[in-house]
RNA sequence: GGCCCUAUCGUCUAGCGGUCUAGGACGUAGCCCUCUCAAGGCUAAGACGGGGGUUCGAGUCCCCCUAGGGUCACCA
């Protein structure tokens, strides 16, 4: 059976990355069968964010990642939070340091900085000197817990993407395990709820690649069997940088309340590891799931496009029930949110093919639903005619729209039969209806707009619209 | 800088030695459709980073260089 986790840490708002390396995670649970566990480590007291551990499995779920064990859920390799299970990381801890292959450290924040300053002067690899290596310091007084990286060799350790990866250990650190406040540092946490919760394959990003020796060496300490490491490639912002905050939208709630739809975002992030072929990359997660090889997954990283997401987006948009689509609306749009259903439903068709975005509703349709911005000559009256003339032409094509059914086609000819009979085009009258109207420039179509916001406001409109021009 | 990873159009990618005068998608440009904007249709420009090998034959395998990225914390 496999079990794989995803482990994200509450420092802030739920990230994309965590959405991806979640997202594969996920497909490879699904495809194997086996356990998918949400940890949350929160070993950082001071980066600790008390909203963000309910935010990132908020956003999870809306995603559809559903996990199998976690805080919420529990499960039975709980507790689910690292902030829970500091007893376990102090045994461990008290078991390397018997086995010889971790050690007790005093060394002050001062004296670490000075060694560190002064290797850097010698232009040598700043790292910790081996000070308390050999001191066999007692436990009691404050202290750390480091690991003890063997002076020579090299660690080889198998990456599922990649291949043998081979990092010699004079370029790894007596990484500090135990921190002085007797929370586990990643790398001790890590190691130990992985063997503990019976984890068998590691997806993470690319940039553990250079500490991976060091849990290697842990998991030979205690004498457990390594697990199957995949390390998935970073997104990139468009310099090609890792993917961050000052670049990039990286909240996954920024993408849900801006208005993406959780299958868009996961076809898309899916994307940006996996490829199901040259013709197809508009799929469901279902699809994913099922074409889904850890083998696969790309290691170049890819620059996170957000152009492609909002296309890939409307894709979507366009595919979905208009009813959904509708209820959807009601989750980020302002104006729909409490528009009457009958009515919200009878806009969908105007605005199913042209939003990229949820939240563009609002501006495509605020006009069917609020007052229009009144306009001026200036947009109401087409080029070569009078504001008198336009006026005329208003009041009429008021009458007409008065007395029609509200019916796209019967509008629609009586309008274009008012045009040509007064020697209009019927675009120009159109323009100047659809400003009369919405007060804009860019709408919906504007008949069947009309035809949404009734006979007697569009009338009103008009006229108030024609007055403006003194007529 | 040391170490590690990566390398096909601007971007995401297909390609797993010959079918590649390198295919698709986003984006861009033009045209068509058209009441605006979209959507849709058609067309165009656009890539194998460089150098050595291996081979009858290399985008595809190997090496070097170059470039980009990551990592060098009592952060994850």
């Amino acid at each position: 059976m496999v079990v794989v986790r995803v482990a994200p840490s509450p420092t802030g708002d739920p990230h994309v990355g965590t959405a991806y390396v979640s997202l594969f995670n996920y497909a490879f649970r699904r495809k194997h069968g086996g356990r998918f566990i949400l940890r949350i480590d929160d070993t950082d007291r001071t980066r600790y964010r008390a909203d963000s551990e309910a935010a990132i499995m908020r956003e999870l779920a809306w995603l559809g990642l559903s996990w199998d064990e976690g805080p919420d859920v529990g499960g039975a390799a709980g507790p689910y939070r690292q902030s829970e299970r500091t007893d376990l990381y102090r045994e461990a801890c008290e078991e390397l340091v018997r086995k010889g292959a971790a050690y007790r450290c005093d060394c002050t924040p001062e004296r670490l900085e000075k060694v560190r300053e002064e290797q850097q002067k010698r232009k040598e690899q700043p790292r910790y000197d081996g000070h308390c290596r050999e001191r066999r310091l007692p436990p009691g007084p404050p202290h750390v817990v480091r690991l003890k990286v063997p002076l020579d060799g090299e660690t080889t350790f198998m990456d599922g993407l990649r291949g043998a990866i081979t990092i010699a250990h004079k370029t790894v650190d007596d990484q500090v395990l135990l921190k002085s406040d007797g929370f586990p540092t990643y790398h001790l946490a890590t190691v130990v709820d992985d063997h503990r919760m019976g984890v068998t394959h590691i997806l993470r990003a690319e940039e553990w690649i250079n500490s991976t020796p060091k849990h290697v060496l842990l998991y030979h300490a205690f004498g457990w069997p390594l697990p199957k490491w995949y390390h998935l490639p970073l997104l990139r912002n468009a310099d090609r940088s890792k993917i961050s905050k000052r670049k990039n939208p990286t909240s996954i709630t920024w993408y849900r309340e801006g208005g993406f739809l959780p299958e868009a975002m996961l076809n898309f992030l899916a994307l940006m590891g996996f490829s199901l072929g040259d013709d197809k990359e508009v799929f469901s997660l279902e699809e994913f799931v099922d074409a889904f090889e850890p083998d696969a997954i790309k290691t170049s990283g890819p620059i996170f496009d957000l152009q492609k997401l909002e296309w890939l987006n409307g894709v979507y948009i366009r595919q979905m029930a208009p009813a959904e689509l509708a209820r959807r609306l009601r989750g980020v749009s302002a104006v729909a949110r409490d528009a009457d259903e009958r009515k919200l439903l009878t806009t969908i068709p105007l605005v199913q093919e042209r939003m990229k975005k949820l939240t563009e509703y609002d501006e495509l349709c605020d006009f069917l639903f609020r007052d229009a911005a009144p306009v001026g000559a200036e947009e109401l009256v087409p080029k070569g005619r009078t504001p008198a003339e336009t006026a005329a032409m208003l009041r009429r094509a008021r009458d007409v729209v008065a007395a029609t059914d509200p019916v796209p086609a019967t509008l629609e000819a009586g309008l274009r039969a008012l045009a040509e009979g007064g020697g209009w085009k019927a675009k120009d009258l159109l323009m100047a209806l659809r400003f009369a109207v919405s007060g804009k420039k860019v709408t919906p179509p504007i008949i069947e707009s009309m035809c949404v916001l009734g006979r007697d406001a569009c009338a009103a409109r008009i006229e108030a619209a024609a007055a403006r021009l003194g007529g």
